[in-house]
DNA sequence: CTCTGTGAAGTTGTTCACAGCC
DNA sequence: GGCTGTGAACAACTTCACAGAG
């Protein structure tokens, strides 16, 4: 259900390296680990163990080790993995050693969070644009990006290559609002609606889904009665 | 990585149910049907069959038949299901029958877009408390949601049972803050800071964060050189 | 002795394919 | 005929446990 894998479909060997298959699910983990790369980075801490890392994101450290092995071979037996070059490792294997270009369709709420967001500037994502339907928007800027209105996004992207589009509109224009980013030339589509939307083949998607989350949490919650009386003790 | 099972340790056998073990994949799809369920009742469509289901939200009959299967036999062999009738099941199984009590830690724009958000009321999710430390903010309603200082958690919350807290913080602040909550009494976490939180075993946990998934599509678009030129034709 | 990298074992999740009921 | 429910086959992922490098 989630994102449509996004390998073009007979590219069985790349010259770029020996690229053996890596796990989606190893995919997913990746920014986390290079998250608390980027905190170690900044405490300016040279090295970490596998089990550094694991304890910092709740896994384990046989997990990490197998993970970083599905990209290369990083680490120094005895010694542990070298932080800024992990870092630069994890970066090349995720395509972000360049800037990404982003804009966000739906001026809402949501979307006015995330273009304020200063987490995309930070990653390495740059807005080039917004768009909306709404004629009071049209014009304005909203933390420092242009919004324009939807029908203009074919033209405003002509000499644009985009990365990613970010949807936060409602329920009811998700797919019309993916369907023009698709048409535009959007090379993925990044989902906040709270609506399944299908994109072609080989077009990557994600989506993300409040309600679902707090779902899942309810369904874990079952069972337990009620409030918690004595708190269990905090670790760390 | 993600949440903790949340499962009290040692109930092997509760006197609920039956209840084989559901996958917590499966868990993490029924949200997505339910979506999907929804939609169609508002098109008052009584039934609909695993196919349908599929199509709608990017899968396959036999994943949908054996994701419900684990649940229960809510199907009518050569007719479908009962769209009304899966909906009341599957708001059952996630615990979502009665409202569920959350508040809001982190009033900035994240946090406000959050509270804005008509979703959680629509889904079955009250609003209690929201809580900041500026104290601009703290006495202000935001979406008719009273913002109290962080330090007054404890005692706001000393009636009230909160299922979910919800963490929309600035990252160096999140550990603190997913503290207090627990020690506040708080069931369950749901973290928005781009930062790993621990919580104590038993206590359910989601993260969402943005600019993962952003670098997990970035990572797809690799390989696949700059703009495309001609877009695939839409489906549907 | 420490910590990585990795086959092999073990576990979990998905897909197939068909019996069973409408 | 149509569609569910489900064992059984298959595939993916995680954990173990240890060889090998510093």
């Amino acid at each position: 259900m989630d994102a449509k894998d996004g390998e073009t479909p007979g590219n069985g060997s790349s010259k770029r390296l020996k690229k053996a298959k890596v796990p989606k699910t190893t995919v997913g983990r990746l920014p986390y680990y290079l998250r608390v790369l980027y905190i170690l980075q900044q405490s300016n801490i040279p090295l970490v163990s596998s089990e550094e890392v694991a304890k910092l994101i709740g896994s384990n450290s046989a997990q990490v080790r197998k993970d970083l092995s599905y990209i290369g071979e990083f680490g120094q037996r005895g010694v542990g993995y070298d932080v800024p070059n992990l870092i630069h490792e994890l970066e090349h294997f995720l395509g972000i050693t360049h800037l990404r270009h982003i804009v966000l369709v739906g001026v809402g709420r949501l979307g006015t969070a995330l273009l304020n967001y200063p987490g995309f500037h930070e990653r390495g994502f740059q807005l080039i644009a917004a768009f909306d339907n709404d004629p009071k928007k049209v014009g304005t800027k909203v933390a420092g990006v242009t919004v324009y209105h939807i029908d203009e996004m074919s033209d405003v992207l002509k000499r644009e290559t985009i990365d990613i589009g970010v949807v936060t509109v409602p329920s009811d224009a998700a797919q019309f609002v993916v369907d023009e980013l698709i048409r535009a030339g959007v090379r993925s589509i990044l989902n906040f609606a709270p609506m399944p939307v299908s994109v072609p083949d080989g077009i990557p998607k994600r989506a993300m889904c409040i309600a679902a989350e707090m779902q899942i949490l309810s369904y874990h919650l079952k069972g337990q009665r009620g409030r918690r009386k004595r708190p269990p003790a905090l670790r760390r």
